[in-house]
DNA sequence: GCGGCATGAACAAGGCAGACCTGATCGAGG
DNA sequence: CCTCGATCAGGTCTGCCTTGTTCATGCCGC
């Protein structure tokens, strides 16, 4: 998926194309200023988008095998949130756990994307489309909604746009994913509660445990720590950052 | 940064913080998505998402010391494209280099960019202009426009924004930083314009050189080497991805 | 606006994959 | 049309990931 198939992905969810094409633009400048800037952006569940300095150290270049000294730089990372690791690591995962009617989907699905070329993805992006058309007048309801400031309303309208998406590309992601995907939910808004119900499969029997955590959780902290951490993380062995740190405590 | 301060800061760009909010939660979820389901999103300049395997390996407790199994997994991976690790890196190397004659070119070289999608940089400049009237009245408008799709407008309602931004966090961002978004451009748009002014300057004597490669780039590819590439690359001592590829070639 | 719950950061030691060096080519993306 | 991105070579050094705990932060729902 490049920009424009992201852009295209995007455009039923946010009022069209120009409007997709303005987020996918708007968010990668504000990221990268951001990040450039010394900051970092963080969306819990995703990931976050931080700089980082590396020191200088050694290379080679391969051709002559000379040594050649790489100066200390600074340079972009993404840490990728835990939820973000569950997803992808959960359709890999899952394949075993899965059903063979997943797995007849999934291959559908992979085959679709390997074998296709752009021009077959975008006749069948417009099919999507075509399928979405129904909603379109739903959409500008929701645009009226977005005016009001409804987020939520937002959401709401996301699942049906967001389906056929998942049909396309969920066969992989079925199975836990697919729990998560089936409501049609945007990820983002629905992780808590994704994660939740996983957790509660997974740990229903520490449910006392939780219940004592949570109890303690109500202690609340004393003035908190005041601990400041770095922007560039773990200092261990690192160069110092120059990262200014957004003092919340 | 957090999400909700994302949100904020797109959200005059886009029609308001409810817009914003359905753009961040959309683009992760179809970024998750696409991952998850084995896809990559590769935006120029800016990076790819993908997934990547992860061979098995072992790992230990620090605590014990113990040799712990690190099973096999599948984990996102971000590889930032080289115009967001350049705009990184030149915050810090650029103040040495920065030069007023050289924010200038920065900024021709964006007015310059006419090369783009015509039709929607015509329609996007108009806006744009009539957009910047009134703040408060403007972002009921600008919603109307998000409708009707004119990113560029959004775009050029950012400079102000950005800019308390910049300075809040600029002290390690100017210079090199300022450079680049001294046009209050928005970063996207105007990556290769800025990477074409960076490269006339530290490469204006190997313009010769370049006349020479450009002349034998004329004789084109024949055939093409239909050289495939893995979606999860490298391939070298790598574990064997899942990922189908696209087949392109 | 607040509360509850999930996420994230930090830390410990060790091993190995990954990043990065240069330079060339070609295809993809915008 | 021009830039970006992928690939490749070999060597060096850094970062990821393991477990488990604690505390702070983030974010969603009420």
């Amino acid at each position: 998926m490049n920009k424009a198939d992201l852009i295209e992905a995007l455009a039923p969810r946010l009022g069209g194309r120009a409007a997709a094409t303005a987020a996918v633009e708007a968010l990668v400048d504000v990221v990268l200023r951001e990040v450039a800037s010394g900051g970092s952006v963080a969306i819990t569940g995703f990931g976050t988008f931080e700089r980082v300095q590396r020191a200088p150290r050694t290379g080679r270049n391969p051709r002559t095998g000379e040594r050649v000294p790489i100066a200390r730089t600074t340079t972009p990372r993404f840490r990728p949130g835990s939820y973000f690791k569950d997803v992808v690591a959960d359709p890999a995962g899952l394949p075993a756990e899965g059903s063979a009617g997943v797995r007849g989907a999934v291959v559908d699905g992979a085959a679709s994307r390997s074998g296709a070329p752009p021009s077959v993805r975008r006749s069948a992006g417009e099919e999507a489309r075509g399928g979405r058309a129904a909603p379109a007048s739903r959409e500008g309801r929701a645009s009226k909604r977005a005016a009001s400031g409804t987020p939520s309303s937002v959401r709401k309208e996301t699942p049906s746009d967001a389906a056929p998406v998942e049909s396309e590309a969920g066969p992989s992601a079925p199975g836990g994913a697919g729990l998560v995907f089936a409501g049609g939910e945007d990820i983002t808004a629905g992780m808590i509660s994704a994660k939740k119900a996983q957790l509660a499969r997974v740990k229903n029997d520490q449910v006392i445990a939780e219940s004592t955590s949570s109890s303690s959780k109500k202690k609340k902290n004393k003035g908190g720590k005041g601990k400041k951490k770095g922007q560039d993380g773990k200092g261990k062995g690192k160069a110092t950052s120059t990262n200014k740190g957004k003092g919340k405590g």
